[in-house]
DNA sequence: GTTTTAATTTAGATTTGCCTAAAAAAATAT
DNA sequence: ATATTTTTTTAGGCAAATCTAAATTAAAAC
């Protein structure tokens, strides 16, 4: 395997983590790297060349399959040494993040898997996030419904039950599909209805009939 | 404290381990660094306006106090991690460089100083390398007579008791002085002689008389 | 003390990753 | 459908760290 730049890194796992809600935009990416668009258009055609992200201009870009191994060796990095630093070193949570940024980009295969023994194997992060392994599967979040789905707590829409047109309509007049990032702001106990927001937008309300018809995953 | 990039870190190590013997000249740094001399110039000119070494064109460099300081901040980050791998990770003694090499230019200074309390603040690292404290306090090695040095330990003189003009011109003789490397080859029971192998030169045989005379400290 | 050799520095390029400003394309509004 | 706004790309430049080749200085040899 190459050997890639901490910048190139940086680029993938930012790629990653946005591309969960389809193609990623050049102003997205280059809102989450802090850098400018310009940057992320040099990078892009950069990244094309070594077959790490499909691109075409004006396109949007999503990693290639060795783009999206590549992305998971550098999570697997960054979560192990979160947890090794809560863990072993008595950082507090909020802390590991920062440190875990320069240590993932330290690229020896052996020393993480090592880690990863050292540590007992462990299959989340201080935050609640799974660790790859060392073949760079993960833990896919499994779905809820959303009805059952915690306040505050960020997550993607994946599956709707009920397909009929009415419901459809409905969905459609919320702006709700599948990929809608959303959370759950209040809980009427009384009818079962929710108070949710949508990324982006103010909240809205929808009945629980609706509710027990979406089916979301946790976002990260 | 400033923030130094690997490169600059990687260049005032190497200073720090070649001007034990004196002044650091190009060409030495280059072959340590595996760079050219004109790279070697460029830093050189950079290092000295942000007044981390001493230099003027063709007299060599030296560290001040502060490239001092950082050179001993960058080995404790070093001989930390050397001590971790090997006795957490279970590298064997000869992997454990390559990997700090890279590890050693996380510069968090929390995360070192509490992977050194994790660790039991060890003294020295998997090489018998003294590690510095959190202060920058490093062992310097006491010196030892020649007589009593182990055999093919690399040592340097650094004091030479009798300074008679008879001493001195035996000393010279054999191209010995203050700084001079060496190691001792053989001891002869029989009169005390030793054989000693100066640093790039073939070897010579000295009386135990003279050995009495002289002092070292183990080179690193 | 010249001359020759070796060490060092300068000059000029290159690569990587970033920037600003301008141009071009796409999306949105009228 | 056209005009306006937003997004994206291109053009040109800059700083860091490296290089080669040429010039300069210092050291060694004669
Ligand atoms: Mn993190
Ligand atoms: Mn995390
Ligand atoms: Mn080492
Ligand atoms: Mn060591």
């Amino acid at each position: 395997m190459l050997n890639y730049s901490t910048s190139e890194e940086n680029y993938i796992k930012a790629i990653y983590h946005l591309q969960k809600e389809g193609t990623v935009t050049t102003n997205e990416l280059a809102a989450e790297l802090s850098t400018r668009p310009a940057s992320v258009t040099d990078m892009m055609k950069k990244l094309r060349t070594k077959k790490l992200v499909h691109y075409e201009a004006y396109k949007g870009f999503r990693l290639t399959p060795e783009g999206r191994k590549l992305a998971l060796i550098i999570i697997r990095r960054h979560r192990l040494w979160e947890f090794f630093l809560a863990e072993k070193l008595k950082f507090s949570w909020d802390e590991v993040h920062a440190v875990a940024e320069d240590l993932e980009h330290v690229s020896s295969k052996k020393l993480i898997d090592k880690l990863d023994e050292f540590l007992g194997f462990p299959r989340y992060d201080p935050h609640g996030d799974p660790i790859p392994d060392a073949n760079g599967k993960i833990e896919t979040s499994k779905q809820v419904c959303l009805i059952d789905l915690p306040l505050n707590k960020a997550a993607v829409v994946c599956y709707v039950s009920d397909q009929s047109t009415e419901m459809l309509e409905l969905l459609s007049h919320k702006k709700i599909g599948i990929g809608t990032r959303l959370e759950i702001k209040k809980k009427f106990s009384f009818d079962q209805s929710l108070e949710i927001k949508l990324r982006q937008q103010s909240a809205t309300t929808i009945s629980g009939d609706l509710a027990k018809n979406i089916f979301v995953k946790y976002d990260e």
